[in-house]
RNA sequence: GGAGAAGUGCGAGAGUGGUUGAAUCGACCUGACUCGAAAUCAGGCAUGUCGGAAACGGCAUCGAGGGUUCGAAUCCCUCCUUCUCCGCCA
């Protein structure tokens, strides 16, 4: 959510943001509904103040023909006045609509484009390596080493269903483990936050109301998240944070569900795309100012980048164009390690900030030097993904023999075990 | 799942229909006293929103949303949350 008045005096910036973005938001609309929205509650608070008056005055009539008339005189007021507060009401609920579909600003150093092939490479690491023989997919791999069962995953769990074995679960801990120790020794508190969450913190994190679709929603009318930035930063809606203790940095762990609505002929087998997964999320939460939230969002993309390089992962980190940017995101950085058996880049990481777009939904404030409260800043990224960072993971470092070495840092997770097979 | 109780400001806690945005105490801030601190004394201390250049003023907010009433923190309804007891249970 922006702040209306900045939407009022901005509306040119709003609506380049809208196309930059490639969404479709009538800004005009917007700012017709505040209009009616401003005059009605003027006129609606002016009733209401005379009727208060009144109100205050009957007890202090001393002549019954005077608190008769006063009574009267409100009551003669008050079919209005309702009528009007529910015009008002209308025009809210239209008002709110609207607002949370205001998209966020991109940054200037946001590319222009529609889709993700418009995405701008930023830098690479690691090398691509050169087999020497035919190189397996993940999904090869996995079966040879009974890593995963997708045949009885599927008839357990549907469509995109899996189950890890043997190796293959080891290294989800494995992984597990190194991702929190690491971040832990970076300052991040570990959590361990809900998937089934409410409403409001998937409509303060911008995952709602546009994103429902993608969403797995209970017979109670709870949803499933698709990340631990969710519940993450539903952690501290309505509260107001110290600012001594920013910046905020928590690495937490969920279970993450995504329906993949509309993704239905995309990465159909294997582990890259699946309904169900685990994930350690970096979350900050900082003072609001823009340089805040730069400095912060490359620390938590450099972050992630040593991850993969103490793993060895290739890896590039591509800036995100305007079209592929989330209504609340500012600038978003993904980060795609190598898939041989793809012969390209696939996502593992998405680090985005969103200065106060977040927070002014979840009502997360704290007080600055001068004593104002003001919204907090929130960005987030992927610390690991599993099992999909599996799949480069695998296919990387699989050798002639077919067996498959494990990365030196995972060792001490693995029993000492050196390799797969 | 069944029965009961409760939700008031930063905290404790009063308030059961009429200047109550809310007593009192504590915390916090400013000042006085002090070399300094403690103690004491004086004053201050909610947020949001609308109008206004500002000063300031209006409106809203006592878990949330509705309702009754000229008037609601106070009465009624629905929901949420917490607590107690019973049942079930990883």
């Amino acid at each position: 959510m922006l702040d209306i008045k900045f939407i009022r005096e901005n509306a040119d910036l709003v609506k380049a943001a809208a196309v930059k973005k490639n969404i479709a938001f009538d800004v005009a609309e917007l700012l017709a509904a505040d209009d009616s929205r401003r005059t009605l509650l003027l006129e609606v608070e002016t009733m209401r103040s005379k009727q208060n008056e009144i109100a205050n005055a009957v007890p202090r009539a001393t002549d019954t023909k005077e608190r008769e008339r006063l009574i009267s005189e409100s009551k003669s007021m008050k079919d209005v006045l309702q009528k009007k507060e529910v015009e008002l009401q209308e025009v809210m609920k239209t008002w709110h609509g609207l607002m949370v579909q205001v998209p966020n600003i991109p940054d200037v150093s946001v590319p222009e484009g529609k889709e993700d092939s418009d995405n701008v490479e930023v830098r690479t690491w690691g090398s691509i390596p050169k087999f020497d023989f035919t190189p397996k997919d993940h999904i090869e791999l996995f079966e040879k080493h009974g890593m995963a069962d997708f045949e009885r995953g599927t008839k357990v769990a549907g469509f995109r269903g899996y189950v890890l074995k043997s190796d293959g679960a080891r290294l989800v801990f494995a992984l597990s483990q190194f991702v929190l120790n690491e971040l832990s020794k970076e300052g991040f508190e570990p959590m361990i936050v809900p998937s089934l969450v409410r409403r409001a913190p998937l409509i303060g994190t911008g995952f709602l109301p546009q994103g429902e679709e993608d969403l797995y929603k209970t017979q109670d009318g709870d949803f499933l998240a698709g990340t631990a930035e969710v519940a993450t930063m539903g952690y501290h809606m309505d509260e107001v944070l110290n600012i001594s203790d920013f910046p905020k940095k928590y690495i937490s762990f969920s279970p993450s569900f995504r329906r993949e609505a509309g993704s239905h002929s995309k990465d159909t087998k294997g582990l890259i795309r699946v309904h169900e997964f685990f994930k350690w999320e970096q979350v900050i939460l900082c003072e609001a100012s823009h340089e805040q939230s730069v400095k912060f969002h490359e620390y938590l993309t450099e972050n992630s980048e040593k991850l993969m390089q103490k793993l060895g992962i290739p890896y590039h980190i591509v800036l995100n164009c305007g079209g592929d940017l989330g209504l609340g995101q500012v600038k978003k950085y993904d980060i795609e390690a190598w898939v041989p058996s793809q012969n390209t880049y696939r996502e593992t990481h998405s680090a985005s900030y969103f200065h106060d777009f977040q927070t002014r939904r979840l009502n997360i404030r704290y007080k600055d030097a001068n004593g104002k409260l003001r919204f907090a800043h929130s960005l987030n990224n992927t610390a690991i993904a599993m099992p999909r960072i599996l799949v480069p993971l695998v296919e990387n470092f699989q050798q002639a023999d077919g067996s498959i070495t494990i990365p030196e840092v995972l060792r001490p997770y693995m029993g000492g075990k050196h390799k797969i097979g």
